[in-house]
Parts: C-alpha cells; structure tokens; sequence
DNA sequence: ACTTTCAGACTACAAGTGTAGTCGCAATAT
DNA sequence: ATATTGCGACTACACTTGTAGTCTGAAAGT
C-alpha cells in the first residue's frame, strides 16, 4: 500500500500489466516481447520504464544471470487504490454515488446489479 | 464529449469544480476568491489554469467589460468519461468488474447496493 | 493627479512522462 | 576470432503539470 501507486503512468502500467499478469519475476527480454505485441515499443523504452517503477519502488530487481522484476504493489491492490482515488475526486468519496453514476448512465443494468448481489451473497455466507 | 475531458489535470479540476458549482459564466476575480479557501493559490495561477483549460478547449471565454467563463463539459460528462476510462484501464471495460471489486473490498455495502436497487427502480418506472 | 489594484498577455522553471538513443561489455553465433 | 546481439547505465528531448512571477494599461480609491 505504499504512495507509489498513485504515480504509476499510464505507460508504465503497460509494464505492470506484463508483470501481473506473468505471476513470477521476469527479465527484461521477456517483458520487452511481451509488451511489444501491443505497443510495438523500442527495447530502450521499456528498460527506462523499469527503471522508473524500480525508483518509484513499485518493482524490484532481483539479479540472476540478468536482472528480475518483481511487482512490489498487486494488481489488486493497486486497482483499488486507483479506483478509490476516483471516487475521492469525482463521487466525493462515495462509492455509491458512484455505482448509482453507473447505474444512471445505463453502464450498468439492473441485471448486473442482481447477479452482483447473487456473487455477493454467495461469497460471504462460505 | 471532446477528447479534452481525458486531459483536465488535476489543478485545472479545481477551477472546473468551481465552474460546474456556480452554474453560470464567472470572472477571474470570483473563482480566484471560490478557490482560494481550499487550495491558497495566488490569482496568478488561476489565470494559468483558466488559459490552460481555453487552450485545451474544456472552459469558453466570453468578453464583458471583462472575461467571463463557462465550461464546455458538463460536470456529468465529465464525470462519466473518466470513470469510463479507469473501467477500460483497469476493469477490461466492464462496469460490473469494477463494482464487484468495490463489493469484495468492502468500499460497497449490502446495504449500498440494496438502496440503489431502490433507487434505480424508482428512478426508472416514473 | 497620484496611488493601488486588477485583468490580460506573457514568461519561468522544476518535476514528471512518453518515447527513444548511445556506449561499453559480455555472451553467442558462425 | 570476429560479428552480432542483448544487458545495464546513462543521456536526450519535447510535452505536460504545478505553481508562480512580470509587465502594461485601465479602473478605481482618496
């Protein structure tokens, strides 16, 4: 829960994504091919953006043969901090207003509602 | 729904929140005086935002004896566009993901989402 | 009339971001 | 052995953001 995540760019995240996804520590060659599908990025680029998630403190490398990273923040925690920043902006720190937001701008169906509930009472009487 | 919404920066929200609150077209003088008692910036740094935010396209000037200005996005719009794009960014774009980590988190309650069932039903047959 | 104040146009400047490039060295291919 | 390739450390550079400051001219106070 470190303050890094509020200062994980966008392009960086790319790079969070890779790592998150992998489940495991991973040089940088594999990162690179992994991201490259998508941004088509230089090999530079991405070194520099883990160096400035590894000073960010948002990964750490690990030295092998070559150096491994590691995601010091989860996919999980890192969504909801993000996400909790946006309410704290936009929904004046309310959840709700923000799902009722979802709700009254048809993102989200009264039928998603249902099943969510039907999730949500599954998962806390087990 | 320009592409300017994904480009208000975090200062320039300020002065768009102070917009959005008056409802109509205000001067320099009177945001610069809304916004001081939360933030202390000096007026010069106002006038910094507001031209950042004409440039950009998110605010209008209108010339009276002095400039008057409005915003081009409504706070809604604005609201929706970005909750939208943390759904794409972090949520693979869909709505219910995001709610559902809200639940399993704990930012959303039971009983949150049983009032907006409520609401929503209201809010939807009148 | 002279002073203070404010608007508007412009400038400042460090930190962060997006997107690379260079260089030296070691491993690997041929 | 020599050529290519990849890593790691470092540099580059334009754009955005946060947060002001300056200067000129007009309005307003006294």
């Amino acid at each position: 829960m470190g303050n890094f995540a509020e200062r994980i760019a966008d392009s960086e995240l790319e790079i969070m994504k890779v790592l998150w996804a992998a489940g495991e520590p991973l040089p940088v060659s594999t990162i690179r091919t992994a991201i490259c599908e998508r941004t088509g990025w230089e090999s530079s680029t991405v070194k520099t953006l883990l160096y400035r998630l590894t000073e960010k403190g948002a990964v750490r490398q690990e030295k092998r043969d070559v150096y491994y990273f590691t995601p010091c923040v989860s996919e999980r925690e890192y969504n909801e901090y993000m996400t909790q920043a946006l309410i704290d902006r936009l929904y004046k720190s309310s959840a709700k207003n923000l799902v009722a937001s979802l709700l009254s701008s048809s993102q989200l169906s009264a039928k998603d509602l249902e099943e969510l509930q039907n999730m949500f009472r599954e998962g806390s009487h087990e």
